[in-house]
RNA sequence: GCACCCGUAGCUCAGCUGGAUAGAGUGCUCGCCUCCGAAGCGAGAGGUCGCAGGUUCAAGUCCUGCCGGGUGCACCA
């Protein structure tokens, strides 16, 4: 446990007993208690609201809550002083021996900060769910590392996570796939072909033509796409499927499942997902009313089936329907997000591209419909990955040709690094990612500065290999700036699995690394505070479980963000 | 025209879902490696948190209205 869990514990607890004794009245929440890191350590290790939140609900000055609950704290061995601060604050000072016990606790505690918080409650990750048309791109993978990230955290957080890909083969953009592979194909064959604006002219599909030619042979030559279409799009999607396996393996992204649009055509699927709107009286045969503003060229009044979205909050009622009888791209994606209700998740989260934005309010609008308001869906939209190199913008790929790869950026920085930089801004700013700088070494580059503290960690435990570590003693400030930055680690956590944001994470590797570097530079100045002291192994044992508990909560932190901890810096 | 996201130090960005004197990196100024664990270290300057109201003990954080930037706006996915 914590030490802030315990003393919120405790102070909830002193609390009650307050009630018991007629200090407080009844029935007051305790909810909005926190007990959190005051910003300026010199308030103390920790400082609690409660005299605060309680004065107006209890009628009773925030000074007089404050100092009772001092008093009770104080007695407490773990506090060393509790002081009563201007507006009503409570700040702790614990006892030097909590800071002790707690780098002694977490020394060899890999599981340190895991928490009950999703109490095993199952949620579904949506993320990457790029069309099968080709390579993934950038701006796939920082939805590829995002949704990857959270996924990790939510299950470091007590969540049964899944994470899945829905793949879109099913519209028409598969048939463009289908035709360019055909154009391939044809080329394969030695024939001239002319690639249009409604084709795919990448690279990447010339192996995959002629993989058609060794299957079929001349079998396709001068035939219409009667013969041929319903064949390419399967074995055209299959070939992109297996690309982008490839390329999610490569970023260490795997998926626990890959669900199929087209698996829900043709097997009542969407019918039954729209029945369940039908049924709760969602649906309708109906005409939009023309957009405001800008009035598309073409537009004119159709009737369409429509889904009643404005009842769960969005702007307009949204067409399920064609008025040609044929579903929207929308209405597989209802009876996607059927199937996911249906499998029982308690909580949805879909990851998408920021160019999806205005998607959002429809497809939750659709989950809630569809589970009464039971099931909450979070959308995280990704911003846009700007590349450059030294600062110049980087633009073309060398596979893809128009755009940047993900395995272009991989090849060149690697997948530590890849994910690292991704998560190094919260996910709805965008990203500007330097390649120059996302593999310097030195300290604006949070990649290396906090693998180059995990690796100062192992370069000390190795020398000190066979030493068996003591309770440390603290006494120095920067070793308990060390121990309360590893205190923090729980809360992080929490915070960040609660909401969905792994690059507090990252931030916090960050923070952590900079108060161990501290520790480690002041070193130079004091002998004395050198983890490994050549010849007093007494006093090794003594100072290397900081060492090794920041290594511990470094490897959990980046394990979550899917980053290799580094053993040494090569 | 509407919706969503963003606006914080010269620059790039954090800010723990309402808390105390708003932080980090970079850049700038000054001081530090004949020896030590310097792919650096210490100190300093730098802010009307886009603007104006409101909510309350407390607002960078929540609400409203503007300003500026990005994204998306019937049967395309």
């Amino acid at each position: 446990m914590s030490p802030f869990a315990e003393m919120h514990a405790r102070v909830i607890a002193s609390l009650a007993e307050m009630q018991a004794e007629g200090a407080l009245p009844q029935g007051l929440s305790f909810d909005a208690v926190v007990v959190e890191p005051p910003r300026d350590p010199a308030h103390g290790d920790m400082a609690t609201n409660a005299a605060m939140v309680l004065a107006k609900p209890s009628g009773l000055n925030p000074r007089d809550i404050a100092q009772t609950l001092a008093g009770r704290l104080e007695a407490l061995a773990l506090v060393a002083s509790a002081a009563v601060a201007r507006p009503g604050f409570l700040n702790l000072r614990l006892a030097d021996g909590v800071w002790a016990d707690l780098v002694a606790a977490v020394r060899n505690a890999p599981d340190y900060g895991r928490s009950a918080l999703g109490h095993g409650s199952k949620v579904n990750v949506e993320y990457v769910s790029a069309n099968p048309t080709g390579p993934l791109h950038v701006g796939h993978t920082r939805g590829a590392v995002f949704g990857d990230a959270l996924a990790s955290l939510l299950e470091f957080a007590g969540y049964d996570v899944t994470r899945e890909y829905y793949i879109n083969d099913g519209g028409t953009q598969v048939d463009m796939l289908a035709r360019s592979v055909y154009l391939r194909y044809l080329e394969a064959h030695g024939r001239q072909v002319e690639f249009t604006d409604d084709t795919y002219p990448g690279d990447y599909l010339v192996k995959v033509g002629q993989d058609l030619k060794d299957r079929v042979g001349d079998a396709y030559l001068d035939k219409g796409e009667q013969v041929w279409l319903a064949d390419l799009r399967v074995f055209a999607t299959d070939a992109m499927m297996v690309l982008i396996r490839a390329d999610l393996a490569a970023l260490n992204v795997e998926m626990d499942r890959f669900f199929s649009e087209k698996s829900l055509y043709g097997t009542g699927r969407i019918e039954d997902a729209l029945a369940v709107l039908d049924a709760r009286g969602l649906i309708y045969q109906g005409t939009l009313e023309p957009p405001k503003g800008k009035l598309p060229e073409d537009w004119e009044p159709r009737e369409q089936t429509l889904f009643r979205s404005t009842d769960h909050g969005d702007d307009v009622d949204r067409p399920v329907k064609k008025s040609d009888g044929a579903w929207t791209y929308f209405a597989p994606d209802i009876a996607y997000h059927w199937d996911k209700v249906e499998r029982g998740y308690d909580q949805l989260i879909d990851v998408f591209g920021a160019d999806h934005g205005g998607y959002v309010k429809r497809m939750k609008a659709a989950v809630s419909a569809l589970s009464d308001g039971r099931v909450p869906l979070d959308v995280k939209l990704c911003q846009l990955v700007k590349l450059t190199k030294d600062g110049e913008p980087f633009k073309m790929s060398k596979r893809a040709g128009t755009f940047v790869t993900l395995r272009d950026v991989v090849d060149e920085v690697g997948p530590d690094v890849t994910r690292f930089t991704m998560l190094t801004r919260k996910n709805d700013a965008p990203l500007e990612f330097d390649f120059a700088r996302a593999v310097e070494q030195s300290k604006d580059n949070p990649v290396f500065y906090v693998q180059y503290a995990h690796a100062r960690c192992r370069s000390v435990l190795r020398k000190a290999e066979g030493i068996v570590p003591r309770d440390p003693a603290l006494d120095d400030t920067a070793e308990f700036a060390v121990a309360r930055k590893l205190a923090e680690w729980p809360r992080v956590v929490e915070v960040a699995a609660r909401a969905h944001e792994p690059h507090r994470i990252a931030f916090y590797l960050y923070d952590l690394a900079q108060v161990f570097h501290a520790l480690w530079n002041r070193g130079n100045d004091r002998p004395g505070l050198r983890f490994y002291q050549e010849s007093d192994p007494q006093a090794t044992a003594a100072k290397i479980s900081l060492p090794m508990a920041v290594s511990v909560v470094i490897s959990a932190g980046l394990g979550i963000l899917g980053v290799t901890p580094a053993e040494e810096m090569r």
